[in-house]
DNA sequence: GCTTTCTTACTCGGATACCTACTGTCCGAGTGGAATAGG
DNA sequence: CCTATTCCACTCGGACAGTAGGTATCCGAGTAAGAAAGC
């Protein structure tokens, strides 16, 4: 079970469009945010599109378009970002083997409650879901060294 | 981001094998455990295998033997299953992206302290082991119907 | 009757094939600001 | 000087190839219980 990369870029992606933002550069196109970390430019865009049909950033096409957040980084959340990276479904699948085999014969209504391993499985999840909604974008940037944020501005804005 | 199918299965047949561990049925050859639930005998081996190698059941060689439960149900939790069928690594893997690009040029010891953003992520993994550990395989097993516990039990025991 | 051998029913580990999903690249279409040309 | 056209820099979406890992199967080697054979 792992992770897709693209939830790394895009979380840091969105920590520089908050300081593009601060610093009045949004938007921002994807090739300067793909040069600030050295990201094959394709495949970030990618990831972009994905940010932006789940509503947490928007593309201003045209000459001097680009991408910024779709609304404060205090309200965009690690668990946003990994939902509109990694898509809305659970990482664990119940696929109700317990209704095959030695119980193939019995109703469905001997099913009707959820199945105990998918239950607990859900619930650990929630727990993971609830301690990502804890972080916001903003929470991100404010935890990095001043020095770095402010090269970082520096970078997004230089021509 | 999908879970492996491998950590149902195991799941399921941990509380199989607390199930007729209490019948006095330990151990149970693979195949009648495949039977069980319909699973393909040799992939299930696979999983079983990997049960064995984390310390989670024994497996007894010969013509009658099978696997069993290495301890007490109460003292194997989904976490221990979900470890030793996945693997110990963290589902987020942080490749410090931010020491790339624009930051290329500063010296490590910049980058002494975590990454914001695999800091968040770590701390969310966390709160999901530690739901995970907080359910039993003996808790799976009292769950279940008890209809359905002893047509498991009397399934094990027949020959 | 006792010991030895054989058969049988299991597990284990590696090798292999297939398929899905992630990774990465490329291309054409659409859009809007800025520069340029024409009146 | 004002308007219309062209150009350029950007986004979007789909198509495509390569690769890693999950899914699934098969085979040979090892082990032990019970049956069979020999003394």
């Amino acid at each position: 079970m792992r992770m897709n990369e693209g939830v790394e870029w895009a979380a840091h992606v969105c920590v520089l469009l908050h300081w593009a933002e601060e610093g009045g550069d949004a938007p921002v196109p994807a090739t300067r945010l793909a040069a600030a970390y050295d990201l094959p430019t394709a495949y970030l865009v990618k990831q972009l599109q994905a940010l932006g049909r789940a509503g947490l950033t928007e593309s201003v096409p045209g000459r001097r378009g680009g991408v910024r957040l779709a609304r404060p980084a205090a309200r965009i959340t690690l668990m946003d970002v990994v939902a509109a990276i990694e898509g809305p479904d659970d990482a664990f699948a119940c696929t109700e083997i317990r209704r095959q085999g030695m119980n193939a014969e019995r109703p469905a209504r001997d099913f009707a409650q959820p199945c105990g391993v998918a239950h607990a499985m859900r619930e650990a999840e929630l727990a993971w879901r609830r301690a990502l909604a804890a972080t916001s974008i903003a929470d991100l940037a404010g935890s990095t060294p001043a020095g770095r944020a402010a090269d970082a501005r520096r970078f997004l804005a230089a021509p």
